[in-house]
This record gives structure tokens, C-alpha cells and sequence, in this order.
DNA sequence: TATGAATGAGCGTTCATTCAT
DNA sequence: GATGAATGAACGCTCATTCAT
């Protein structure tokens, strides 16, 4: 039945919802299953363990959805980029566009992989492997010089995710993202050191 | 009496350490009194209580601890870098150098950071500010390109903290350092292109 | 539904049924949870706070309803009373006939009052007024001496709440009674010497 | 050794000063080795234990020396007492007199009765009795009215007992001294009712 | 599908007290 | 006489989860 399916995909976004939102504002640690009950309006925590059957099912499922989010955010960006350099550049922008916009959905994916919950660690090392893939297949045309794919793409994958801070202090993002660009286009570029 | 203050001090380094290697292995969640008790051998958790009188004595304690021993460590080579450039490469060659001898005493410092414990987040702050010191001062001498100092300061310290991931997956420590000395001299350099 | 609240009510008052035994008998200091549940035959604390969520909570509901269950008992002679000197001996007779009927109820309110807790002061400050305001009427016509109402109030305030020592020495509680009524009935009357 | 026993008794009353400030300003269940040892200045809760052997025994002791305190500053004024009527007037304005000028002392006194402490109950008794005999005596010269002397004894034991309270609200000792002589004097003069 | 009641394990913390100098 | 270290039992409370409608 259509319509009890869609109930459930209802109750299932207002509590993944609510549990974004404490994690992003109170912290791994208050988001109990109580703080989302009362966060969320819901009148029993039963309900919570209904639609996810345990803490760590609930919390992998807010991940993915915010990870889904923020593909489907940056896709249409990443997909006019031309050749390796622009797209370094392009994923820079995009992703730093996607947190200075959903500001409480970044901070609660970061509650949850810093705990170590829930199987994030494969969407980390996934979005690494994407970085490290880039960055070979740009060395093997010339459009980067030569260096460890992998140290590169951790180095930007730390650099954007600490950017949430740097917003925090009230810095301007696209001036955040321009300054990524030019430091990591500065150090990847072929030109003699 | 010497022997009093030296079995006090022992019993509680004996207790940090316990709780540094149960923070590095299992996590913040399961660093608890008991647990601690059991990695330590101690008989009572009131023992913890006795000698910290609150968790987060402890963790502050823990965390104080790691801080002066890499500033220890650190210091040496820091004084002896000569000019911003050197200083630069010598503070990411000592960061390194320092995660790759005590990847414990790191995970457990990463986990008290990221749990937000008590006033931690002033080292951290004090660390960035001085990277971007660092920078500020360089840039005034030309030996640093024009950019934001806040920004490149974040950049850095998030590459260096990324990187006990990197070296837990095989890497060469001091291929780790020199890919991300080249990637920030090179980023960071005042001569066009 | 109705058969699911009676059931809590019942629990609720199976708790505090327990509660006021314990601190009859055994005193605020060994009121413990754990005391609670051996005393009602509860199978976890757990029970305990999931009712009232925390021990102030609870004792101030036991408290509550002690004071309920005495007013209620006292109501209809009060009532009854016809001027200021028949409601004197009204009071009196009436608090005294509710403590001899109810020696733990009123035991286990001294304990939780003179421990300090939740609120409960208000209930005492507010018995005091009453009796401090049914004296200063009945000096306005006449029907007592001059004398300060509060002092008055305090002294027959304590002179009841005394009482349960007397009735445990075996004391009969209608003498009691007459002895108090006697007593404040001189002390308060009108006429010289 | 003389010198010795001072400074035992000296650390003593250090102690039994610090229990009766806590007792009185923070009540009984923040006056713990710990508070007690915080206040006094001492080093070691082992000072306590090594002077009074339990807690039960230092509470007992605070008791016994502020009944004799209280003994003595109130045995002149008995002592020139003639008669019964005297008598109960001047026993009532000596412990008020007492209550007015020691209040810290009356407030732990109480803290420690009211919990049920380290034999106080037999303080309380002999106070108790020794208002009865008086009574009884002067009822025996027909100096007071037929009444029960244990009632009256509770009244007045328990209408002084209350004074402080009064006290607290900024009524002056002198005429609260005076309304409670007037009550008993009233309620136990002879004349015909 | 939804709900309130119930549960036991475990948390950090507090306590008076004993041990060993 | 005096001290700091050590101790274990108990505290109120929180947690995710299961039970019974």
C-alpha cells in the first residue's frame, strides 16, 4: 500500500531529522534516543526502534542520507567539469558550497564518523579512493606532477572537511574555496618546483 | 617525602596510561572507570577518583599530559629551523615525526578532542594561531606568497592531523612528511606560477 | 485508556506506598531505591525512575500527597467550625486525630521536610500563615487577647507537630487533644489574668 | 603530659567547630569527613577519624558540647530563680536568650536530633523530663492548674525549639521571649478556666 | 502501526573507613 | 601524633532495548 509506504518513509525522515539536528547542536553524546523522541515530537522511543531496530542502524541511515544529499547537491557541478584540474578545483568548490549550506548536516556527519558508528568509515575511504583516483589518472595525462596520490588526497579531504571551523569563525567560503583551489593547484601543477 | 610524591605520581601515570592506550584502541565510549581499572590492574575505580576526583580531571590530565610530551619532543627540532620556510617543513617533519612514534598518545588526544572535553579546545585554538602566525610573519619578509594565513593554517593542521590514518595503512612516515612539505612549500612559495 | 492509567496509578502509589513506610520506619537516609524496590518487591530501580525520573521528584510526590490525603481528612471539620475559637480547637483536633491515624504518613513528612526538599517549605510556610491569619482575625473581634499571630501560630505549629513523640510514649491521642485545645484556649482568651 | 592533652583537645574543638559551622549552614547531608576536613584546614580526613573513631562519635561529641554550652550559660539564670512561675519564665527566656546569641549552635543541635544522631534522643529526653517534673512540682504547691505535664512539657519543649525560625524572620528575641512567657503563664496559671 | 511499561546492565561519583608509614 | 594512600560498597541516574497490548 502506497500510502502506509509513504507514512514510513515520513516517520523515518522526521526522526533521522531530528537526530541530525542534535547531533549537529548538543553532540554525539545527548543524542540519546529520548533527546530525539522529544527533539522530534514522538511519544514513545519504541517508535525509533520500530523503523531502525537499533542505535547503530539509525545513525548509519542519517549518514547515508546525508552523504546521498551531498551527491546529489554536488553532481550537476562535477559533471561540466573538463579534465582533471578543473574538476580538482570544481570538487573544492562544490563541496565546500555544500557546507557552508547545510551547516547542521555536516557537523552531525562528522559526529558520526569521529565516534567511529555505524560503517561511515566505508563512504570516508570511498570519497578518498574518488580523490586519489583523480589525481592518478591527472598524473598519467601530465595535468599533475608527480606524487603520492593517496597522502594528496587525504591532505584535501582533511582541508575540506576542517572547513566547517573555519566558517564558524565567520570567514567567507567562496574566499575558503578560493584559497583551497589556489594551495592545491599550486601544489599539484607540473610546472618545476 | 620524595617516595610519597614519587608513588603518587607513578600510580597516576600508571592510570593515564591505561587510559590512553584503552582511548586509542576501544574509544572514548569505552574508556570507562571499570575498564581503565581492568587495563591497569588497579583494584577499586575508586582509586581513579581518589587521585582525579572527576572523569574530567582525567581526560584534562591525559590530554595535558600528550600535548607537553610532543611539545617535548617537538621543541628541539623547532629550534633549530632557521627562516619561515625551514621553520614550515620542520614543524610538519616534527608533527610527523611525533604521530609516527605515539600513534596511541594521538588516537587517544584525537578522541578527547573530539568528544569535546574540558577546555581542550584551547590548545587546538592556540595551535592554529600560531601556524598562522607562522605564515603572517613570512608573508611580511616575502618568504611566503600572498594568501589567507587562517586558511592555510587550517589547511595544514588538518593534513597533519589526517595523517595517522594514512600511516596506519602502511605508509612510509617519512615519505608521508616530504609529500606534504613539497605540497605546502610549493603552495605556499612566493615565486609566480 | 483508562485500565493502562490505573495501572500506572497503581505503580505510582505502590512506590510511594513504599517510600513512606521506609522513611517511617528507617529514616530519609536509608530511603534508598534499591531499599524501595526490596520494600515493594519491584524487580529493578530502573522502575523507580521511570515513574518519577528522580528522587526529589519522587519524595516531593509523596510529600504531595501526604499533605492531599491530610487536608482531605481534615476538611469536613474545619468546615464545621463556627468562629475563631471553635476553629482553633478545630485545628488542633483535627491535625491531632489525622496523626494518630496516620503515624507513618506524618513521620515520613517530617523526614522529607526537615531533610530540605523539593519545595516543601512552601507547604510549612504556608500552615503558618494560615494560623497566623486565623488568630489576627479573631483579635479584630475580639475573640482573642492581643498577642503577635505569628508567634502564636509558630508555638501551636510546633506544639502539633510534636505530638506524634507524645503519642508514641502510649499517650492517649483524644487527651492529647484536650490537653493542646486547653492549653492554647487559656493562652489565647480574651478576658484578664 | 599536660602540653599533649591540649593540643588534643585543641584539634578536637577544631573539629567539633567546623562540624557545627557546616552542620549549621549547609545541613547534614553536605557535612561529610571531606567538608568537615575543608573547613577546619585540616590535611587528612584520618585526623577525624583518628579523634573521634566514627562518625556517629564526632556527632555525639558536637552535641553533648553544645548541650553544655547551652548548660552553662543558662544555669545563673535558673539558679535565681524562686518558684515555679519563675522558674518556667526564666527557663524560657534563658533558652531563647541562648537560641538568640548562638544560632549556629542551635541549628546543628537540630540537624543533629532531627537525624535521628548518635545518642541525642537522650538529651532530648532528660530536656523533656526535667520540664515535666517542674511542672509537676509546681502543680503539687498549686502553683499551676491541673494539667498533664508531659503535654505541656512537649509544648513548651517543642514551642521553644521552634524559635529559631521565628528568629529568623527578623522578630526580636526580647518579644518573642515574652509572647511564649505569656502563653504558658496563661495556660498554666491556676486561676479558674 | 503504534504505544506505554518494564528492564538490567552499567555509568561516574560519594561515602566513612582502614592500611602502612 | 599525624599523614596520604587505598578501599569496596552503595548511591542516584542513564542507556538502549524488550514486552505486552
Amino acid at each position: 500500500m502506497t500510502t502506509r509506504q509513504a507514512a514510513t518513509a515520513a516517520r523515518k525522515e522526521q526522526i533521522t531529522r531530528a537526530a541530525i539536528t542534535l547531533l549537529a547542536e548538543r553532540g554525539y553524546q545527548a543524542t540519546t534516543f529520548e533527546a530525539i523522541c522529544k527533539e522530534a515530537g514522538l511519544s514513545s522511543k519504541r517508535l525509533i526502534t520500530y523503523h531502525f531496530s537499533s542505535r547503530g542502524e539509525l545513525l548509519a541511515a542519517v549518514a547515508d542520507q546525508i552523504v546521498a544529499d551531498a551527491e546529489t547537491f554536488m553532481r550537476p557541478a562535477l559533471d561540466t567539469a573538463t579534465g582533471p584540474r578543473d574538476l580538482l578545483a570544481t570538487v573544492i568548490r562544490a563541496n565546500i558550497a555544500f557546507i557552508a549550506r547545510n551547516p547542521p548536516q555536516v557537523r552531525a556527519l562528522q559526529q558520526i564518523l569521529l565516534n567511529g558508528l555505524g560503517g561511515w568509515e566505508r563512504h570516508h575511504v570511498e570519497a578518498l579512493r574518488r580523490l586519489a583516483t583523480l589525481f592518478a589518472d591527472g598524473q598519467r595525462t601530465g595535468a599533475f606532477r608527480p606524487f603520492n596520490p593517496r597522502v594528496m588526497a587525504s591532505a584535501l579531504r582533511a582541508s575540506i572537511d576542517n572547513v566547517p571551523a573555519l566558517l564558524a569563525t565567520g570567514l567567507d567560503p567562496d574566499e575558503c574555496a578560493n584559497e583551497l583551489i589556489e594551495l592545491f593547484d599550486r601544489g599539484t601543477r607540473p610546472q618545476p618546483g
